[in-house]
DNA sequence: CCTCATCTTGACAGCGCTTTCATAAGCTGA
DNA sequence: TCAGCTTATGAAAGCGCTGTCAAGATGAGG
């Protein structure tokens, strides 16, 4: 049964007696048909293993039922979950996401923009990045447009996000429950929304608990591991008597950690480290990572099931989640004899 | 200059005063114009804001640009580094991949090939799974494929893969020139070629250098985490005088390190470990793991490549790479205390 | 000045599908 | 039995683009 050319809609018309419109009514339930002519059709699809071509249908229709998605990395952890997730959301859906990295560059991520609305996709989920709140808003008015993991003011309801200073607040409540005080912290990059919302976290912990800031004690990455080895490196020149290290990210934490076991530093006996994003491997870390779980799987399901609402007009889901912390391995209470 | 429609090339033509037809071949640059009507037709695109519809190119050309990348996890690290080297080494053709997991399940991955090639995409890029040999051979009649991480026979020429056999050699001749003889295999699924290649080089070295095979001291795990620590107990339930670890892949290796933190076992002082793929995330293990380098992104980039080769009839690119030995800090030398 | 070859350009027929629109058939009820 | 309605079906016009074909324009050669 092997054909040269791929079959068309009229080649299942032809063999089934019918008109091509009759075959399109039917692969689509768009009218009633009659039972005979049905099974008839059926019959054709059936023996020309017969297959619409997406393309056609997409340009007849005006929908391509692809949903673009501007994702910063395709191999950074923390956005594969999210894309796992957007890619499950849309499971059960007939649309279909399609990547592209944006590699945190501004102009890359507007590239990939172009390419996604080059294909008419119907709608833009958009990981994180760097692309101006304004012209995201603009964006919105073409087409759907669904920021992921940042608030972009004027598209508040479907702008899938977390709050980012509670996070802070709990990973941090817990340092200070164990007795800690001289908490260190390595920041993302302070033009990330993000890294902003969880210093101020740690601030507000250090206050609420009449600890003095230390501006020493903040040193910034930029959640790459390699940038948190480094600034742990740079913590432990400056001061000695840190016991607790609370880090942007896990990526960091790892870093960080690597550092101190390269100094003989134990975890969590001579310095607690806590995470933020709960990375699948953090829990494979040794010891495995204490950390603010960033649900970003989750985030990615929303993400999709936020297009789909807003493509068929039901209403918008939540877009709030609640990061919660997740206690493991590297973190205990601090020893009065340190 | 913001339009409700968007534009097409008919719109274009209107306002430049010239045909559709020469429009196009100006956008294709598929016959010579006249540099008036040129510059004509250039200022319409401009003030308009003009984007071809792909959707329609894809149609009446019969070729969609998009080359069908079936994955099996989007967020499994090892896939994850191969994605990102196909979505690099597509980057400044005119081509564009689209990602779908299979999830290891045959079943899924014959639905994503069938989604794929609704959309009538113009090649197939298949990383692992569980697809036949004869399926995708067959396959390969009607479209070109390009089978990743294993040889399809009758597709040995563009089946870019790696000598896994000689990756476990590499690995265990490591772990015998420091002196190791007592050393356990945590294998992948039997089903898997790579498993079996990295076991049969696991054999072959131990039978070069004497030593007899003992099965007890093989385990096998289904390349994950969790995997590689019930292992780790089941081996440490069986010999306690194990002195290294060889396993199948990094992940496991990491949930088997854990293991051994658990129950107090140094690494690399009590057992030495050595992994396979060397992952981004093994250089910040806690030690730093030794392993097998598999180059994931590389071989992502040679998949596009062979791709677009096939696609346009050149010589087909070397599909074969060779893994080679990073060493870090989870292996050292047999002690004589042991 | 005319013929023939060369070059630029527009008309038009698709690509494979959807979707009006109109027709023919089938049904209802008086 | 026939007006008047509902239904199932086909014809045909797009969706936005490409590519063939032929016509018109231009220029060279005699």
């Amino acid at each position: 049964m092997l054909v040269s050319r791929t079959q068309t809609l009229h080649d299942v018309a032809k063999i089934a007696q019918v008109s091509p419109s009759t075959v399109s009514r039917i692969l689509n339930g768009t009218a009633v048909v009659s039972p005979e002519k049905r099974k008839q059709v059926e019959h054709a699809i059936a023996t020309l293993d017969y297959r619409p071509n997406m393309m056609a249908q997409a340009l007849a229709k005006g929908r391509s039922m692809t949903v673009g998605v501007v994702t910063q990395a395709i191999s950074s952890p923390f956005y594969a979950e999210t894309l796992e997730g957007v890619e499950q959301g849309f499971a059960d859906s007939l649309y279909h996401p399609m990547f592209i990295s944006g590699h945190w560059r501004q102009e890359k991520e507007l590239e990939a923009i172009n390419i996604l609305t080059a294909r008419r996709v119907d709608a833009l989920i958009i990981l994180g990045g760097n692309l101006e709140d304004a012209y995201l808003k603009q964006l919105a008015k073409q087409i759907p447009v669904v920021p992921v993991g940042r608030l972009v003011v004027g598209l508040e309801a479907q702008s899938v996000r977390i709050n980012q200073f509670n996070g802070a607040i709990s990973g941090m409540q817990h340092l200070i429950d164990l007795g800690h005080r001289r908490i260190a912290h390595i920041a993302g990059p302070i033009t990330h929304r993000d890294s902003t919302g969880r210093l101020e976290g740690y601030q507000q912990m250090l206050a609420a608990n009449g600890i003095a800031f230390d501006p020493s004690l903040v040193v910034t990455g930029n959640y790459q591991e390699h940038s948190g080895l480094l600034a742990m490196e740079q913590l432990l020149s400056r001061d000695t008597s840190i016991t607790a290290v609370f880090s942007a990210n896990d990526q960091m934490a790892l870093g960080a950690r690597l550092c101190l076991y390269r100094r003989g530093i134990r975890v969590p006996d001579d310095i607690s480290i806590v995470g933020f994003d709960d990375l699948f491997s953090s829990s494979y870390a040794t010891p495995p990572l204490t950390t603010v779980r960033q649900p970003g799987q989750e985030m990615g399901v929303a993400a999709a099931l936020m297009v789909l609402s807003l493509l068929n007009g039901s209403p918008l889901p939540d877009p709030i989640f609640t990061p919660h912390l997740v206690v493991r391995e590297s973190t205990t209470r601090l020893r009065h004899s340190q």
